[in-house]
DNA sequence: CGTGAGCTTGAGACCCATCAATGTGAGTGG
DNA sequence: CCACTCACATTGATGGGTCTCAAGCTCACG
């Protein structure tokens, strides 16, 4: 039934760029089972410690995954956009480890759990697509390891700045390094391991630096080549590099 | 052939506790094809930017996987110890987008990217059996964000202690929160993205309060629940709980 | 016993957090 | 169309946690 949301076709086209899949493949998954549904922005799609029931892919809109801290701080852990899978790892996985929320308001495929057993288990070119989709997400885990353990305010800010970038325009929500940036700067705050009014004051260097400029929640990067160096930025992580990787 | 290293039995072990595994899987992951060699402390398994061409599965002794910042900063990103795979996930991305290293002398079982592939296109579970591996690497990753991101120095090093306590005694390395910590304390800093200097205060602080003591590179936790407090440390994200979740 | 890597301790500096106040713009209701 | 409100952004002043620099110590090993 490929009368599926078209933002399917964008994951498919993703899923494939990096692992092959058959036109059998990408029927499958366009027909795989799932409801549609439009979520308000703030709305928790998975909390910590609560076992999964379903898994959701982004149709529009972004979410976030965070944990709080025995402090009550907020960490932020990743960032998802229209297209991605935000806990796909839930579906193998007894419990939940963290919370996810939309960010804007979403439209959101749950499919079931048991559903994404089903076709993986069938589908060996299916499960590697997926699989290597959560090793790409586990490589941008260890680069954000490392931007909130070694990175100054200035780099870390300017380094989450170019991700953003790139990761919008590959996922065509962007272009010409300017886009929409959907989170508070509280919200970057804790992306980034930093204080809210110390995010602010860094955003306004990189503005005066002429590195960036904004206009409310928009960014346009005014001088991509020294924003990367600003932000210590190497976009191999991102592994974005589709040469077509796998005969088998 | 299972004349397989016995810690090929181990990996096993763990594998099938998270998603279960037939005889005949286990039969076709102790002869996977794979080659034996020793190798001393301080050498490189991986290198950052260079395109990957086995597998290394440790059989003994301890790795670290780590990159380095543009400023000559080293953040250490995870440790691993025998029985577990330290970049599994390059078998299916083009490049490796950071190092890993040896902690100590190790044996290790080199197993070719392509015996890989071949294992987990034709046998599901197997694959499923990886990729849940992987999963909780992530979960491990996410953790970490959070302890650089918002510990402070004291929380950070405490948890980091129990969590290698109990992953250690999870690979039966370790019991009566007891262990050898294989690691100086400036590599300690690196995974905590904190100075070798303050490092050592803390410790020293943590067993003024009588939560651990040191003896060498030998830890002691003399307060568990003490020690998990400071630490903010709870388990479920380790994935231990073996409830042997999937039926198919 | 000499050597060197790693551990330990102190003093001072600095980056970022905290606290606090004000500014701004979108939405709401009168 | 104008108060009013509320979330968010911005800015300043101050303090603290961690880094930096530097020196001495310990212990395994030759």
């Amino acid at each position: 039934m490929p009368d599926a949301h078209p933002t399917f076709g964008k994951m498919i086209k993703r899923l494939d760029s990096r692992s092959p899949l058959s036109e059998a493949d990408k029927l499958a998954l366009l027909s795989v089972q799932h409801s549609v549904r439009k979520v308000p922005a703030g709305a928790h799609l998975v909390r910590d410690g609560e076992p999964p029931e379903q898994c959701a892919l982004l149709l529009s809109g972004y979410a976030y995954r965070y944990k709080i801290t025995g402090e009550g701080a907020r960490q932020i852990v990743s960032l998802h956009m229209a297209g991605e899978f935000v806990d796909l790892q839930n579906s193998f996985l007894q419990v939940s480890d963290h919370s996810v929320q939309t960010l804007t308001e979403a439209d959101v495929a749950f499919v079931p759990m048991q559903a994404i057993r089903e076709i993986t288990l069938s589908n060996p070119s299916i499960a590697r697509a997926l699989w290597v989709d959560t090793l790409v997400d586990s490589s941008i885990f260890r680069e954000w390891v490392v931007n909130v353990g070694r990175r100054d305010s200035r780099t870390r800010v300017a380094h989450i700045l170019c991700e953003f970038s790139l990761r919008l325009e590959a996922a065509g929500l962007a272009k010409d390094h300017r886009y929409e940036l959907p989170m508070t700067q509280e919200q970057l705050a804790d992306a980034v391991g930093l204080t809210s009014v110390h995010v602010n004051r860094v955003l306004r260097q990189l503005g005066e630096e002429g590195l960036i400029s904004r206009d409310r929640r928009s960014i346009t990067i005014e001088d991509w080549q020294r924003l990367r160096e600003a932000g210590d930025f190497n976009e191999r992580y991102l592994h974005h590099d589709f040469v077509a990787a796998a005969r088998n």
